[in-house]
RNA sequence: CGGCCCGUAGCUCAGCUGGUAGAGCACGUGACUCUUAAUCAUGGGGUCGAGAGUUCGAUCCUCUCCGGGCCGACCA
């Protein structure tokens, strides 16, 4: 890749400092005692405060006139504007520090190191005079510039493509995205807390599984070369964490990346974050209550308070959530009452209500597919959905008093669910038996149903307390706490295909003389495109190449004289 | 997987019924000691995503491909 012209400069820059015996890239730690937002909040002119101030920071913009400067610098807590002038920073003869190098061999992008103290200018700006400059770290790569007067931004980098794959950029020239991650920390924080002040255990378990167990999915394989045998990356972490319970932990949690080879959109990507936890002598109903009082406390971390935008939506956080059964639901929407039908008129129900439906799937999963399709967009204030019925819910204990459903619930939020939790199932014959189940329904041609975990039986076998579970889908969670349409908003870097392959080498000079072509007419030719002879070879017409090459000649007023069609063809006669 | 839209200078974007490209910022040079989207003067910078077709001639029309976005399908 052959670099801009602003590339070149900098490149070029860098030799110069170099050449004036300044490291572009120096080693030693640059010891700071501000930040810009602390200088900015509390800075006092009546006070001393702020006198001899160490800050580091990248150059945001400069504004320079001629012995004095004005610039920007950003460290990690924002802005702040620095003042240099030619006198204060070259106390002695030599005025190379600010002629050349700031005014020369500098560029927005670079990262400096400034020693001085703090002032307000006549137009009221806090501003650090720099007395001491220091190069810290050289920028090759001109940043995109984003200016900003009264509120309104200019030039804002906004291309989703650039910003996720460079993230970097983004978060460079678009200090509100440092800020959703920050806040996407202090969210997994803010459960973690309150996970640990009850004592619960937080634990990591296998990635790479031998079974892709505890979810509905279609997994990864990959393989291990010294087991030469296939493994699974994640779908869930369920049936390791429940494991624990049986071997006596009171409450155990995880933040784990799941992996899913399936479909992405606004909501999804193939791997993704889930916080799992399992307790033991809970039972949903306990469970519900605790997904509450997390949520909320969550908003209130975040925000201050537990009622939150989202889109041109509030959202109220404040528990308690309604609570509504799956069946009233579908009823509430539909008006049909499903809880008598068997399979035949539930399909034909389906087929009613246009939901459309397979003959592989069972009761539950026509269910299921009617909440999906008519109900779950409904639930834009946090909403439990409880209750399922008990073909989709393998691992979930059947209901106290309601047959054919069980004890699990959902929280929508804003028509998506945010959290899944159960009564976990903990009967071994039972759960064998639903394992079963799922192979069947996998032999009818559900590849989603879930493989048999033996050794999992083998556990419960042993005894698990009554436990609940619960998974709370993290980047869902986030894109709701920070306002994000997309959960590429909230994953630093959310997956994508790679970027096309730049170009093969180019051909040497000798070969382009060997067609018979003139030295003078190889730059133009590259110019234009035929950086390979091979290109050449495909270039067609003679009468064309040779149009082209004139016109480039006369664009860019070579004056070299003019080809015609034949001198062109002999050329491309010899390939 | 289907529909719609997008890809032009480092960045943000114009570009008429087809005649090989413009602006602002950024960048180079010069001026300027409190500026702030600094200002003024001046200059450089483009395989118009890639390839093929139609045409005397394509950034523009047609097709294929690549990448991205939105919507739908699939999918928790």
């Amino acid at each position: 890749m052959p670099l801009s012209d602003q590339e070149q400069i900098r490149r070029n820059s860098l030799e110069e400092l170099r050449k004036l015996g300044i490291n572009p890239y120096p080693a030693a730690e640059y010891k700071t005692n501000a930040f810009a937002e602390d200088i900015l909040e509390n800075f006092d002119s009546t006070k001393t405060d702020f006198a001899g101030v160490s800050m580091a920071g990248r150059i945001m913009s400069r504004r320079i006139m001629g012995s004095a400067s004005f610039a920007e610098i950003m460290d990690s807590t924002g802005r702040i504007q620095i003042y240099l002038k030619r006198d204060d920073i070259c106390p002695g003869e030599d005025k190379t520090l600010y002629n050349s190098v700031f005014k020369h061999l500098l560029d927005i992008g670079d990262i400096i190191g400034v020693k001085g103290f703090v002032f307000k200018t006549q137009t009221g700006e806090i501003t650090v005079h720099v007395k001491e400059l220091t190069l810290l770290s050289k920028s090759l790569r001109p940043l995109p510039v984003v200016k900003e007067k009264d509120g309104t931004v200019y030039d804002a980098v906004t291309d989703p493509e650039l910003r996720y794959r460079q993230r970097y950029v983004d978060l460079i020239v678009n200090p509100p995205v440092r800020d959703v991650f920050r806040k996407r920390t202090q969210l997994i924080q803010s459960m973690r807390e309150l996970f640990n002040s009850k004592g619960y255990l937080e634990v990591e378990t296998p990635i790479l599984q031998p079974i892709p167990g505890g979810a509905t999915a279609r997994p990864f394989i990959t393989h291990h070369n010294t087991l030469d045998m296939p493994l699974y990356l994640r779908i869930a972490n369920e049936l390791y964490l429940k494991r624990l319970i049986v071997g006596g932990f009171e409450g155990v949690y995880e933040f784990a990346k799941d992996f899913r080879n399936e479909g992405m959109d606004r909501t999804h990507n193939p791997e993704f974050t889930v916080m799992e936890i399992y307790i033991a002598y809970k039972d949903y109903n306990w469970m519900m209550n605790f997904t509450e009082q997390i949520i909320s406390k969550a908003a209130i971390d975040l925000h201050g308070k537990a009622e939150i935008p989202y889109g041109d939506k509030i959202i109220n956080l404040n528990p308690p959530y309604r609570r509504v059964t799956m069946l009233d639901a579908i009823k509430e929407f539909t008006g049909i009452d499903i809880s008598a039908m068997d399979e035949p008129t539930l399909r034909k129900t389906c087929d009613g209500l246009n939901v459309p439906n397979t003959p592989e799937m069972g009761k539950g999963k026509l269910i299921d597919a009617i909440f999906g399709e008519k109900c779950e967009h409904h639930f834009v204030q946090p909403t439990f959905i409880i209750d399922y019925p008990a073909e989709t819910s393998p691992l979930t204990k059947m209901h106290r008093s309601k047959p054919g459903l069980t004890e699990r619930f959902e929280l929508m939020i804003n028509g998506k669910e945010i959290a899944n939790a159960y009564s976990e199932l903990n009967d071994p014959v039972d759960q064998l038996e639903r394992f079963q189940e799922q192979l069947r329904l996998s032999e009818k041609g559900d590849d989603e149903a879930m493989f048999i975990d033996l050794d999992f039986v083998r556990a419960l076998e042993y005894g698990m307390p009554p436990t609940s579970g619960m998974g709370i889908g993290i980047d869902r969670l986030a894109m709701l706490l920070t306002n994000q349409p997309s959960i590429q908003d909230v994953l630093l870097f959310p997956q994508m295909k790679p970027e096309g392959q730049k170009p093969k080498a180019e051909s040497e000079e000798s070969e382009y003389l060997d067609l018979g072509i003139p030295a003078e007419w190889i730059l133009p030719l590259k110019k234009l495109g035929f950086t390979t002879i091979a290109m050449l070879r495909e270039a067609g017409k003679a009468g064309k190449l040779a149009n082209d090459l004139n016109g480039f000649n006369k664009k860019n007023k070579l004056g070299l004289a003019g080809l015609s069609t034949e001198v062109v063809g002999s050329w491309l006669e010899k390939i």
